[in-house]
DNA sequence: CGGAAGGTTGAGCCCCATCAATTATTGTGG
DNA sequence: CCACAATAATTGATGGGGCTCAACCTTCCG
């Protein structure tokens, strides 16, 4: 029964719901790819850099990373993979994947054999429209973190970032107003942004003057929610979040 | 005659060719698409950010790239597109774009409504997974970038991307053993790496001092093209250069 | 309660930015 | 083909944002 609640409230369903409205069947298929999972402790590679894809995964709680490493140990996060994400959706194709995938926290996460997928895509293709949606999405914040990355101050680059995930996870029904659980080091911040700890702990100490951002004790708040010029000239609708063109008949091969 | 030439050798043959061995019918398809071409003079673009996707695109002749800029005028290239690229293939899920697409040099492109997307999946799903590997390596350049931007030196970072340039040409036909045209001002390389241009043009004198390329009248010369190393810790498999599983039934979907 | 992990603060330095001037290259019209 | 302007590249001097090293403090957790 509890598992059957969880299910039908799954932060998958949730995301997507955001593109398409799911009739009964469509969210059955769904309940059908989550209906088994498996817990994985904090700081867990799921998926390492070089190995062969094989599977797709959706995350059902908790937070992971998309990171690399070059051989001296310097890392760079990626981006961060919050409850509903999916990830190796294209696992099918038997790509070696050129970046890790680790759990930050402990989490819970469906492993979707490639055979699954593709079968969806075939008899729900709406769905994968919206799964493409999402996919789009993903690579639009890769896109963000590029610009942060290379013409962003500090300051900039943090306040961005907050704010990113404070919308991110607003969704999937994991915020609680302005403000928000950040189970993050300031040493994996660093590593997100392109910074040291030390100068991610000064950033922030600078926001938390400027009024932009509340943060103690893991968690955050977002103090000026409607300012999103404030944050590094944050533009929601970069995150796609509009419905999907629902006449169109869905894309054979997922385009 | 000269055009039935050009359809025959075009850029996005060779590069889907490394993927999959194409029958005559899919090379067929492939030419259909790329039937109509339409000459762009150069500082031109081709999408705007905000704008809504209505057609997708693909790269015959010339330099384009992917950019953003913010209020302020700092601006930030994602990635550069050469001939056989294709972009915004979803744009049958009409979202708007966060990013704008330029042209740098002169530039022949095809415009290809949806539709004609959507059907080349449906028919030639075998295509349709190729295209998707392409997808996925280009994605695997923006990850790349992000590890550059964040992780790598000013020397690292551009050593790695006149690298990475060498090796997305070599495919299309558009290098020259170990050296190739450079159609890019310091400008714009200072855009791509996350530098003022002054700072390019150290960098490079550095790189040139150290023996690792040659680089006068936009004409790049890989130095030690086998010292990956060398290079920013390059890494030619994430390119994905390796073909697709052939036996795989063509996903239904795309996924 | 004590140790470990995480966060803060200070001092000094270096990489890269900025400002500015000079040289080289490209492009254009006569 | 040359003169000239516009664009691009180089070089120098100076300054600042972020890095490094190190000490100290705070929080967490067994």
């Amino acid at each position: 029964m509890i598992e059957e609640d969880k299910r039908a409230d799954h932060p998958l369903l949730r995301k997507l719901g955001r593109y398409v409205r799911m009739s009964a069947p469509e969210r059955q298929a769904i309940a059908r790819l989550v209906s088994r999972h498996k817990a994985v402790p904090a700081d867990t590679d799921l998926v390492r850099q070089g190995e062969l894809l094989a599977r797709a995964v959706i995350l059902r709680d908790g937070w992971a990373i998309r990171y690399r490493t070059l051989s001296d140990g310097r890392r760079q996060i990626m981006n961060f993979l919050l409850p509903g994400d999916m990830f190796d959706l294209c696992a099918f194709l038997l790509t070696a994947s050129d970046h890790s995938i680790g759990t930050i926290t402990p989490c819970t996460v469906h492993f979707v054999p490639a055979s699954a997928i593709t079968d969806l895509f075939r008899h729900w293709p709406r769905l994968g429209a919206a799964m493409w949606k999402s996919a789009l999405q993903e690579e639009a914040t890769l896109r963000e973190r590029i610009l942060s990355l290379g013409r962003r101050s500090a300051q900039e680059r943090a306040a961005h970032l907050l704010y990113e995930l404070w919308v991110r996870l607003g969704p999937i029904g994991a915020r609680d107003g302005v403000s928000y659980e950040l189970p993050l080091t300031q040493v994996e911040l660093a590593d997100a942004l392109g910074l040291t700890p030390v100068h991610v702990s000064r950033t922030l100490g600078r926001l938390r003057q400027r009024g932009l951002i509340e943060l103690q004790r893991r968690r955050v708040t977002i103090l000026r929610p409607r300012d999103e010029e404030q944050y590094g000239e944050f533009l929601r609708d970069h995150l796609h979040q509009t419905p999907i063109r629902e006449a169109m008949p869905p894309p054979a091969a997922g385009a």
